[in-house]
DNA sequence: ACCGTAACGGTTGAG
DNA sequence: TACTCAACCGTTACG
């Protein structure tokens, strides 16, 4: 397996082309522009180009979330077992329904939403393909015994209900990010905090860990092993100061709520395969990601783990503009030490 | 100088 | 199993 990751910007920093950034980098710069800095100043700091800063956060200002979105795959098919199963009836019930009626039929009886809801195209070729002959009514009844049933299409797919998926009425404004599941999420804790991280900004140190060969070894986010036990600050000191390399890695996924619109297998924290199977025994960042056991407690504090607190945004934040008392150049420097070159252009 | 965004070449994963 | 396709990615360049 080589090693073929890596390309370095116009500002020197490291990117994988066609791959997100590390969400340690997402997670940075939401922070950094919540602390007020411009994202040109981000830029440059981060070694992240202006147009992917801007990106990141326009996304994270519309949806509230630092991750990227689903990679590859399919959309989902709207034409489900339960939606075929419901023109049916609607055509069995009133044989003269037009299309367009079963499509509002669907939509007032709550079978879809304006996400899923079939186009009367479809629905026509359903009736046509599907559905045919009403002189047949059991034709499909082996379907409407199938399990899929009882399982909410929003289960897999969430961003298909993205209202429903926000508990809170928080703001959703992309259909195709879902955002709610993220709303219950500990904000007990600040920025500042969060952000004991120091390898991510250096680009020489990011390069030198490099990625990890697939993007569930960097996106996994749980936010599971989070608990505002620990604290105000959600986060143990020690575990966050501890030498975190490349953060987006992490094999205790099992209890993470994804965030994001990934299918199962594509969501970070719902991928079930030890995460070691997919990591280049050669990354040093590997065996340090799963050293970071909190000591008292006995979680386990993955590299990850620190940056998913900050995947969204804060429930109670009402404002864009940063809140903090600091200067700008007094938040600049209190990041971890971090001394910006200032744009002072 | 800064910012938004289209174009581009790339990756990914369901079908 | 290999392939297709449409989603996404970050960088670059332009206005």
């Amino acid at each position: 397996m080589e090693q073929t990751y890596g390309e370095v910007n116009q500002l020197g920093g490291v990117f994988v082309n066609g791959r997100p950034l590390p969400n340690a980098i997402r997670l940075r710069i939401v922070e950094l522009a919540q602390l007020g800095i411009r994202p040109c100043d981000i830029s440059r700091q981060l070694r992240v180009s202006h147009g992917c800063v801007s990106k990141i956060l326009a996304r994270y200002n519309e949806t509230g979330s630092i991750l990227p979105g689903a990679i590859g795959g399919s959309k989902p098919r709207v034409t489900t077992p339960n939606v075929v199963k419901n023109i049916r009836e609607y055509k069995q019930n009133d044989p003269g329904i037009f299309a367009w009626e079963i499509r509002d039929r669907l939509l007032a009886d709550a079978v879809c939403d304006k996400y899923n809801v079939p186009s009367v195209s479809s629905i026509s070729r359903i009736l046509r393909n599907k559905i045919g002959s009403l002189s047949q009514p059991n034709q499909y009844e082996n379907c409407k015994q199938q399990p899929q049933q009882g399982i909410p299409y929003n289960h897999i797919y969430p961003y298909s209900y993205p209202n429903a998926m926000s508990p809170t009425g928080t703001k959703m404004g992309n259909p195709g990010v879902p955002v709610g599941l993220s709303r219950a999420w500990p904000s007990a804790h600040t920025v500042s905090n969060i952000l004991g991280i120091r390898a991510f900004m250096d680009p020489a140190a990011l390069a030198a860990e490099g990625y990890p060969q697939k993007m569930e070894d960097w996106g996994s986010v749980n936010r599971g092993t989070f608990s505002t036990a620990h604290g105000v600050n959600g986060i143990d000191k020690s575990a966050v100061d501890t030498d975190i390399k490349y953060p987006q890695t992490s094999s205790s996924l099992s209890s993470y709520v994804p965030a994001c619109a990934y299918s199962p297998s594509n969501q970070y924290g719902v991928y079930s395969g030890p995460a070691g199977s997919y990591v280049t025994p050669a990354h040093h960042w590997q065996t340090q990601s799963t050293t970071l056991s909190h000591q008292n407690s006995g979680m386990t504090m993955h590299a990850g783990d620190i940056h998913s607190q900050m995947a969204f945004k804060h429930a109670a934040r009402d404002d864009r503009k940063p809140p903090s008392p600091l200067s700008k150049h007094e938040a600049m420097n209190s990041i971890h030490g971090l001394s910006l070159p200032t744009s002072s252009s």
